[in-house]
DNA sequence: AATTAGCACTCGAACAAACCGAGTGCTAAC
DNA sequence: GTTAGCACTCGGTTTGTTCGAGTGCTAATT
C-alpha cells in the first residue's frame, strides 16, 4: 500500500514527466510541487516507488520516468479530467451543432475535430445497434448492365455498390430479385440477413429469377460491406511527433496498420465503460509500445453505441484527453439525437 | 556542346548516383565504367561539367552529384526505359487482366501496384473523355425524407450523394424534378451541366415544381462532386525513404498536401506528351525540392485519356520508372478498351 | 523511527581535438 | 590532349574532457 505522500510523489512526477518530456529528479519535484519534504526523503521515496516498479531510471544516475505499471496506476487512481477552455468548447458546439447532415460527414467531422483538439490521432466509430436491421434495399437499373444496389440500416448507414453484370439482364429480373429480397430480408438484424443470404436465398432466386443467378452472385459483397465497422481516423500524421526513436520500416507498418480499417477492429476492443485506456505493452503489437489509446463510448438511446478513442503516446496529458473526450461525447450524443430525430 | 566523352560521363556520373545515393568521385568513374580515361582526365571533364552547371560538389572537396539541370539533362537525352522484369509483367497482367470490375477497383488497384512495383508513390487519374457528358440521372427515395441522387458520365464515373431534407417531399414532386434533370440536362457535356444548373434549372422547377425547391438546393453539391476528378493515391508511406532532410512539420505539410485531392491538380498538370518529369525545382512548392514526378498518359479511344504518375525522390531510377510506366500504361489501355466494351 | 545534510559517485550530453580517407585542383612531364 | 604526382580540403568518425543533474549511502538531527 501507498502513503498519501508516496501517491503524491508519483501523481506529481507524471504531471511534471507528461509535460516536460524530462526525466524527474527528487529536487525538481521538491521545488515545483507543495510536497513539503527534502530532496533526500523525496529521493527515499523514489526509490522505495522503483522498488515496486512504478518509476523507473532511463539510466543509473538519471531521474524517474513513469513505468507501465505507473500509468496505470495514475489513469485508474489519480487521473483529474481537465475542463475544456471555452474556446474548445465553442468550437465543438458549432461543428456538431449543425444540422441537415450526412451520417458520414458528422463522423468524419468529429475525427477531425478531436485529433484538432487534441493533437493526437482520432478515432471516431459511429453509433452501432446491438443488432442492427436491414431497413431498405434497392435495386436501380443504370443502364443494360450496370447495377447500383442500396442497403440501408437502420443505424443510419447506406451502402451502396455499382454491379456491372455479364450479361444484360431483364427488368423484370431486376423486380423479382429486388421483391425477394424485400419480403425476405428487409427488418431481419444483419446478423440474420447474412445468414439468410447464404441459405435461403440462392434457392429462392433458383425458383423465381433463374436468370438473376448472376446478379446475386455478385451482390453478396454489397451486404458484405456493408456489415463492416465504419471508422474514420483523423491526424494521423499527429503521431509523427512520438515515433523519434521509430525507424522507416516502423513507421510504415504503424501507418498500413491505422489505414486497414480491418486492424482497427483488433486495436479497439469492443467496451462496456464509459473510459477505457489501452497502454503501450497492453497492446499485442510492439509497434504500440509507445502509444496510448483512451477509449469512450457514446450512447444514443435506441440507435446503439459508438466510440470515440484517441491514439497519442503514452506519456501524453490524460487529464486534457479525458477532459475533451468527455465533453466532446456529450455534445455527440446530442447531435446525433437530433438527426435520428428529424 | 557537350562531348560524347562528357555526355558518357554524365550519364555514368548519374547513374551511379542514383544506384549507390554516394557522391561520384573521378576514380569511381573511371574504374566503375567503360570510360578509357584516367583519373585525371576525367577529373577535368568533370570540372568543366560542373562548370556548365550540370553537375555540383556538396563541398570543395567532395564527389560530384547531378545537379537539376543535370537530371534535366538526362531525363531528356539520356534515359533508356528499362525492360520490365518477367514477373512483374506477369503481376501487372493478372492484377489487371482479371474482368468485370468496377472503374474505382481498376484505378485503385492500378494505383496500388504502380506503387509496389516502383517503391514510390503512384498517382492514377481515370480516363476522363475531353468534354464528359451526363448519361444518367436518378433519384431514389430512400424514406421520407432521404434521398440518394445518382449521377452518371459517359467517363464510366458513377457519383451518388444521399441528402437528408428538411421536410418531407412528394414522390410526384420526386419524379418531377428527375424529369426536369433528364429533359435538360442529360446528354449535355458537364461544363454545360454545370451552367444550367445555375441558370435555367431554378427557374423550372419554381415553375413545375416549387415545393421542391430545398431539394434543388441539396443537389447541386452532387454535381459539383461528380465533376471532380478522382485520384487515387496509393503508397504514400514509401515518401519516408526520401524525407531525411525534412522536420516533421514539413512532412505534415507534405501528407496534408497529398491527402487532400484537390492540391493533386496543381501538382498534376494536364499533359499531351506521352511522358513528362517535373523535377524538384520545377514544382512551385519548396516541399518538393527533392521530389520528382514522372507522369504518363494514356489513351482510351474514345473514351478520352487518364493519367498516371509516379512521385519519387529526384535521384530515382528514371530508366526502370518509364520502363514500367510505359508497359503498365499499355495493359491500362487495354484493360479498359475491355471494360468499355462489356 | 523518520528526516535531512553531506558527499562520493555515475553517466549522458556537449564540446573539442585528432585522425582518416575520399576527393579535388594544379603543375609538370609524357 | 592526357596523365602521374602531390599538396590540400573537408566531412565523418573516434577519442578524450568537462559539466551538471541526479543518485545512493552514511551519519547527524529531530
Amino acid at each position: 500500500m501507498l502513503t498519501k505522500r508516496q501517491i503524491n510523489i508519483l501523481d506529481a512526477l507524471i504531471r511534471l514527466y507528461t509535460s516536460t518530456g524530462h526525466p524527474i529528479g527528487s529536487k525538481t519535484i521538491m521545488t515545483e510541487t507543495a510536497i513539503d519534504a527534502s530532496s533526500a526523503t523525496i529521493r527515499n521515496e523514489l526509490s522505495f516507488l522503483e522498488k515496486l516498479g512504478f518509476i523507473q531510471k532511463t539510466h543509473s544516475s538519471s531521474g524517474r520516468v513513469p513505468s507501465m505499471k505507473g500509468y496505470r496506476y495514475y489513469i485508474d487512481h489519480l487521473v483529474k479530467p481537465q475542463e475544456v477552455a471555452k474556446d474548445k468548447l465553442q468550437i465543438i458546439n458549432e461543428v456538431l451543432g449543425n444540422h441537415v447532415k450526412q451520417m458520414d460527414d458528422i463522423m468524419n467531422q468529429s475525427a477531425k475535430l478531436l485529433s484538432d483538439l487534441t493533437s493526437y490521432t482520432a478515432i471516431v466509430l459511429g453509433p452501432k445497434a446491438e443488432s442492427s436491421r436491414l431497413t431498405g434495399f434497392r435495386l436501380v437499373a443504370l443502364n443494360d448492365n450496370l447495377i447500383m444496389a442500396i442497403v440501408q440500416t437502420d443505424g443510419g448507414l447506406i451502402e451502396n455498390k455499382v454491379f456491372r453484370l455479364p450479361k444484360p439482364i431483364d427488368e423484370s429480373d431486376l423486380v423479382k430479385v429486388a421483391n425477394i429480397f424485400n419480403q425476405h430480408l428487409v427488418g431481419l438484424p444483419l446478423m440474420e440477413v447474412a445468414r439468410k443470404l447464404e441459405k435461403d436465398i440462392p434457392f429462392l432466386i433458383r425458383k423465381y429469377a433463374s436468370n438473376a443467378m448472376d446478379m446475386y452472385l455478385s451482390l453478396e459483397s454489397a451486404f458484405n460491406a456493408s456489415a463492416e465497422d465504419r471508422y474514420h481516423v483523423s491526424g494521423k500524421m499527429n503521431l509523427l511527433d512520438f515515433t523519434e526513436d521509430m525507424d522507416k520500416q516502423q513507421l510504415k507498418s504503424l501507418y498500413s496498420l491505422l489505414d486497414n480499417k480491418g486492424n482497427l477492429n483488433v486495436l479497439i476492443d469492443p467496451i462496456h465503460e464509459d473510459f477505457v485506456v489501452k497502454i503501450g505493452d497492453e497492446f499485442d503489437n510492439e509497434l504500440f509500445t509507445n502509444f496510448s489509446l483512451v477509449t469512450a463510448a457514446y450512447q444514443v438511446s435506441g440507435h446503439g453505441r459508438g466510440i470515440l478513442a484517441v491514439l497519442g503516446p503514452t506519456s501524453m496529458s490524460y487529464d486534457e484527453t479525458f477532459g475533451v473526450l468527455d465533453v466532446f461525447r456529450k455534445q455527440l450524443t446530442h447531435t446525433l439525437l437530433n438527426y435520428y430525430l428529424e
